[in-house]
DNA sequence: CCTTCATGTTTCCAATGTAAATTTTTCTGC
DNA sequence: GCAGAAAAATTTACATTGGAAACATGAAGG
């Protein structure tokens, strides 16, 4: 029933309109992106959506929500293989990028607090699941001096605000570089060198310290 | 003629829009912030602005352009009387992080490439300027080791990428703490231990390598 | 005084998200 | 099988938005 249909239900509109809003979120922008012409694009009527999603924010919800989890998975991708250490922080934080840079508007949805509901449960599990592949990579990380103040888990936090704020500024054209394209952007660019300790287990935050 | 007028003519209309748009842009929020509604408040038919704005893009980058110069002077408020060193660079991250926690949809405009346009002569002025106070304090900064890859003015977007990841993810509530606002967010949380260098100037990047 | 032109207004239009009422299909109990 | 309920889509309507065009007003300078 994916093909074109001539029923009068869709039969599978929910995934549709979430891939269609995929493709067109990074044809036509994030703020341009309507819920009439993601419906337009699956063929029905731009009220349909209202059964499966709750208004435009619910879909973009959805659709972020598969971002999260493309998003986790390109850095597993990149993570696999690579032994511990900087090799493996390297490229889960070139995932990181790599995802970022090639869906830009899809990146910039998933961050954004007002075009989607971050409490939504679906949109939490994959988000906290794309978090806990940083995270465990930030595990045996050693960044901080002895006597650095802060909470247990900010080196998680360094490590995802440089990277986040990294690709933030590339996406918004505020970094440029004379390679207009040709080289990939690395996290190598911006990570300072780390010690590693060894496996030391740190409390798991959950993005809040509201313990 | 800032006052409530009576004469067909207002008078000084264009930075009234920009002090008008400035404040429904915390109180609305920026996507719900409308032309209409600035265009409202300061008392003036919905297409009065044209005259003197390139459409609601132009409005924007106007409003932006305010934003930077405040952003700047944040920062600079804070660098004062500290001295070189440690001291002067988190006073200036916390400047950064002051400001966009006390104006974060503000912020938020600022850095979408979509909402205003980057191009724009008065903006890329003081976009430039309130840059090139955290230029200026990463001058001595030693961050890389001595293999570190990467373009010269890497360290600066090392600092650059971190503060503000730091100050969008807490923006979007992506990281939150305990405290619930009692007690300001100090960069001091997410920034390593740096250690200077004796004043080397490094080339002028203008945050884009194309030399 | 009278023309010129910047500045605002009025009116109109297309696009958008949402709501309500309606139609079509599928499902379910008998 | 089949009637009725529920699900899924459609049509219609509406308020808001940004923008374009035509018009009104008043200030400035000959």
């Amino acid at each position: 029933m994916t093909e074109n249909r001539k029923s009068y239900h869709h039969g599978d509109l929910k995934p549709a309109l979430i891939t269609a809003g995929l493709e067109l979120l990074e044809e036509t922008g994030l703020e341009n992106l309507s819920l009439r012409a993601i419906a337009a694009r699956v063929g029905v009527s731009h009220t349909a959506p209202k059964n499966h999603f709750d208004g435009l924010r619910g879909l973009l919800t959805a659709i972020a929500t598969e971002g999260f989890r493309r998003h986790a998975a390109e850095m597993r991708r990149g993570v696999e293989g690579e032994p511990p250490g900087k090799p493996r922080l390297h490229a889960a934080c070139d995932g990181y990028l790599r995802f970022a840079l090639a869906n830009p508007e899809l990146f910039r949805l998933m961050f954004s607090k007002t075009l989607c509901n971050h409490q939504d449960p679906d949109l939490m599990a994959a988000s906290r699941a794309s978090y806990e592949v940083l995270r465990g990579i930030a595990q045996g990380l050693d960044w901080d001096k002895a006597d650095a103040p802060g909470a247990p888990w900010r080196t998680e936090w360094m490590l995802w605000s440089i990277v986040h704020g990294y690709a933030l500024l590339l996406i918004e054209g505020q970094i440029a570089r004379a390679g207009d394209g040709a080289a990939p952007f690395k996290a190598s660019e911006i990570l300072p060198d780390f010690g590693y300790r060894d496996g030391t287990t740190e409390p798991d935050p959950l993005r809040s310290s509201s313990a």
